[in-house]
DNA sequence: CTGAAAGCGCTTACAG
DNA sequence: CTGAAAGCGCTTACAG
């Protein structure tokens, strides 16, 4: 089973050249004859030579490797299926360009820098799921100290050279989306999301929506803004909550698909048909938007891009290269849960 | 920003020992005195030194890193959200047992024995999505002689020492479930989900089907069996082509939650209503089951334990331990969709 | 363009 | 229980 292992000495042999040779030959160094270079790499994929990735990552003091943090802020039963495919492409991406990547869900109390950086295990970290800003503080400010870099999904965070962020337009599609709604007719609204200074996205759809009430001297007030994180089980509350407060409403924009899925059920669990009675809007536009029925309107965020461009991002950082926060566009996807559309 | 990097020699000369007992010390061997010990412990923590992961892989000729590969068989525009949850917890587990979980989508071309066993890049390979098995036997058999350890998801596939797999009763449970179909009055019944010989657990389920079917003498017939890869644009196809022979039936089996949500959206779009016009049943208990309107009678798979069965097993696999593989119980979750429960 | 040699930072026999 | 030394398999100055 095992035979002994076969090193670039071995292949050196074969070839007839130096061990230096082979190894130049097989990172496609420039300085090596184009002929030797096909002779050493044929006998390499003969001999099903793979040069060992830990001997050249220790003498070239890389890794070669990224590492994908999700951060689990609190108990979270589930992940928001979301993440699965901004992994998918940051994996496809990280591969395409010479990476590995590493996964792992993290619990706020370890120590990044040490487990990543100081450990040599990866060349850069991409954090997923922060949700809660201020209680990462002290990890950012630790990451940027030791000059790790990093990259960030959904939260504004950038030191020049260490970390960057990719997130997508949060205010502005909110802000449509609410509009929207606004010219289908709807005038009692309500937002469901937890939009504390922690949470900058649904904070800046907060916002968004806000502003486009304004702009339509449409009123609001606190009541008919009820603080969620991104579940259904929570949006399913909201809704008990909010209805239990007697409010009318028509129209209830919902921060995250997660929580109108769950907000959807609990109205109908109540006799209320969306969108006749009151109309559902998400956010993220996850598989599940358009095969609901009523399908879900929501805001459609181009994870495959997402998810590129963070390893892109990361990549240049550890280059030493400057990079550019990326603020990604999105699609609103009309469906019949606002009341209108197929 | 990036001083000289603290080794175990450092470590060595603060502490007052050589550098051997610095590695020893920072491993917990029992050779090491108590008290050196923790002096040492203390003074790397102070340092805030970790161990090199490349050097002490190389030398020791181990990876303590195991590669999760997601297959890809077909073009596939999003992943089941089945596996971000074995996902999760097959890298809870590994990180538990101190290993790195390097995670990949790959293609059927890959040469996944050198990119990851030849390369020195994972102790073991961890592989999920693989549906159609006749198209990976090369691969496996490659991976078996080579003699890379791997374990398989949902794939009967079994080297003694070599490799392993976690499944799940798919045959009794998809029987359970349709008989408690029969018992609720159910009689015409048609199963979607392709089962060629390539996809064990869709064939499993289908098989358990078709037993209970036969126990109660209820008569079913090819055309009432849609192929269907798992995903709702496939469901939803289909039931149009099961709808397009005007064959009556009032319970439709689907081989997974995703294709049974794109059947309830068809059936919803044909004026049809579930279950008062037609029951429909999935298989995974994804999140949206209990939150769709009506709520998905499905079969809950534990994907805690099987993520980490994967990752135990694999680990006693490299650890040159025999293994079994195992086939975890389910639980059937009855909800509105059958025509009964909550 | 190629080779001989040093050395990345550890782990692990070996000796005491 | 501890230390001196070898060596894992590469990459990369340095020399030619």
């Amino acid at each position: 089973m095992k035979t002994a292992k076969t090193t670039s000495l071995d292949i050196a042999a074969i070839a007839g050249v130096s061990q230096s040779t082979v190894s130049r030959a097989l990172r496609n160094s420039p300085e090596v004859s184009a002929e030797t270079r096909r002779h050493i790499q044929r006998i390499a994929k003969e001999m099903h030579y793979t040069v060992d990735r830990n001997a050249s990552r220790l003498r070239a003091q890389t890794t070669n490797t990224l590492a994908l943090l999700f951060c689990e802020d609190e108990v979270e039963t589930h992940i928001n299926p979301f993440f699965l495919s901004i992994l998918s492409s940051a994996a496809h991406t990280a591969a395409s360009r010479g990476y590995d990547l590493l996964v792992t869900f993290q619990q706020l109390s370890e120590n990044w820098v040490e487990d990543f950086q100081d450990a040599h295990r990866a060349d850069g970290l991409i954090l997923l799921g922060i949700r809660d800003r201020a209680s990462y503080d002290a990890q950012l400010i630790e990451l940027v100290e030791s000059g790790t870099r990093f990259v960030i999904w959904g939260l504004e965070h950038q030191v020049p050279g260490v970390s960057s962020y990719v997130t997508c337009q949060n205010q502005e599609s909110a802000k449509a989306l609410t509009a929207h709604l606004i010219d289908l007719g709807h005038s009692s609204f309500a937002f469901i999301g937890r939009t504390s200074t922690a949470n900058p996205e649904f904070r800046h759809r907060y916002e968004g929506y806000l502003e486009a009430l304004a702009d339509r001297r449409i009123h609001t007030d606190a009541d008919l803004h009820i603080p969620a994180n991104s579940s259904e089980a929570e949006g399913y509350e909201a809704v008990e909550s909010l209805l239990s407060t007697g409010r009318p409403v028509d129209a209830i924009v919902c921060a995250s698909d997660l929580i109108a899925v769950g907000a959807i059920a609990a109205l109908n669990d109540h006799g209320l048909a969306v969108p006749e009675n009151i109309a559902v809007v998400g956010y993220d536009d996850l598989p599940i938007a358009q095969y609901m029925r009523p399908a879900l309107t929501t805001v459609r965020q181009d994870t495959e891009l997402a998810g590129r461009r963070l390893v892109e991002q990361l990549i240049d950082l550890i280059a030493g290269e400057d990079v550019e926060p990326d603020e990604l566009p999105v699609n609103l996807m009309i469906r019949r849960s606002c009341g209108a559309g197929a």
